[in-house]
DNA sequence: CGGACCATGTAAGCGGTTACATGATTCT
DNA sequence: AGAATCATGTAACCGCTTACATGGTCCG
């Protein structure tokens, strides 16, 4: 359901077609509230029959089958939707975590793929860390497109509370993100703490850790 | 697909009825993958069909049509496609967050209602973070009945492993609920500067400019 | 004998996923 | 002429959700 919402959400600041909206959705909403263009298009038509939102054919320079584009626009009545749901209490979906999920069986794993893992972990987050610290920073700026447009239509005393509810809510999946990263890295040096250097093959030579050994199968 | 591999962590640890899977898993894994009575019992059933777990019917005291439970074990098929999906690359999921969905468009919502979600958000991480807490601690005891039971079916030497596996799983999870915590907290705070008192009953009202002004349209 | 707990599901529906399809327009 | 991008989807499938269904056993 929220899909409709952060859908909404973007109508408010200006009409547009389903592809502006898909690729509008893609670079700011899309950040917090995800889906690909297959679940936009539907999702649009099927708010349109519930007078959420509603469309005005334009036309193209030629006359054909694809020759329409729809502009969407919201109502009065989704307007009050999107108000009405902001008061609405979130509804938490289960607890559903695989990175952790894992962890937690990770003596199951080997150390090179619990190594692995945590990294990837890391590089996961740390993609995410740098979009919405774009995000933030665009919209801290105003060099942000989507952001800048809606100031525009608003008041400027509004202007404030826009802009701090947004870098307010990017702030906290930024350190989310952080946190995350920084539990990888804890899980990292535990890794070489409960299993220190896996085998040492000649004689006296300590802190001598190879990645790999030599013959050694490498994938798994 | 995590689901099934929940479970089979589950069965590694003993056999068991779908019944007592489900409740061990609500006291256990649920807590970082849950799922409801409904889904696993189906899912058992496919697992079943597919090899990775067997069930030997067990003949309650009288004989009747539901007169037999099925305890299931892990097969060896079982243990080694989990072990495999221990190496397999985490799949994360879109970015999906209903909180900072609704925090990016705050200015939506009035003071109360902004007020009334980050608390709820406190209040929700807060369980989150208690429960978590809990397992940690029986964990971290030995109290807890599960992981007592995994203790017991592994070498002495995997103890140290297992545990720290474990904690450290918990310990990112409370993080987080303690991150979403004091983001939310940082929220409420940040409401009281964007909108500060809108109505103080008593006398000495400096600083007096309430959210509306009577009459004002305040939708835009 | 009744209530708690053991034991195992089914059914309908929807949101979401991946993959594929089609044609128009604009730019170089 | 061909590539990029505009524009809009369909189809199949699956995981997951909510709600409901059924009966057995154990204990006081």
């Amino acid at each position: 359901m929220s899909l409709r919402f952060a859908l909404l959400a973007l109508l408010t600041a200006q009409p547009m077609t389903g592809y502006d909206l898909a690729k509008s959705f893609h670079s700011s909403v899309g950040h917090v509230w995800n889906a690909p263009d297959s679940q936009i298009y539907p999702e649009l038509r099927r708010m349109e029959t519930g007078g959420l939102i509603e469309a005005t054919a334009v036309a193209r320079n030629t006359q054909a089958t694809h020759a329409t584009k729809r502009i969407y626009h919201i109502t009065a009545t989704g307007e009050q939707a999107f108000r009405a749901w902001m008061a609405t209490p979130i509804e938490y979906t289960r607890e559903r975590d695989p990175a952790h999920l894992r962890a937690a069986y990770f003596e199951w794993a080997d150390q090179e793929a619990v190594r692995k893992q945590l990294l990837a972990h890391v590089g996961h987050w740390n993609e995410l860390r740098e979009q919405w610290q774009g995000q933030f920073g665009a919209i801290r700026d105003r060099t942000h497109p989507i952001f800048a447009q809606r100031l525009l239509i608003s008041p400027e005393s509004e202007w404030a509370r826009i802009t701090a509810y947004k870098l307010f809510a990017y702030e906290g999946l930024i350190a989310r993100a952080e946190q995350e990263i920084d539990w990888a890295e804890r899980g990292l040096r535990l890794v070489d703490e409960l299993e220190p250097q896996p085998r040492e093959d000649g004689g006296g030579r300590l802190g001598e850790d190879r990645g790999t050994i030599p013959g050694e199968e490498v994938d798994r």
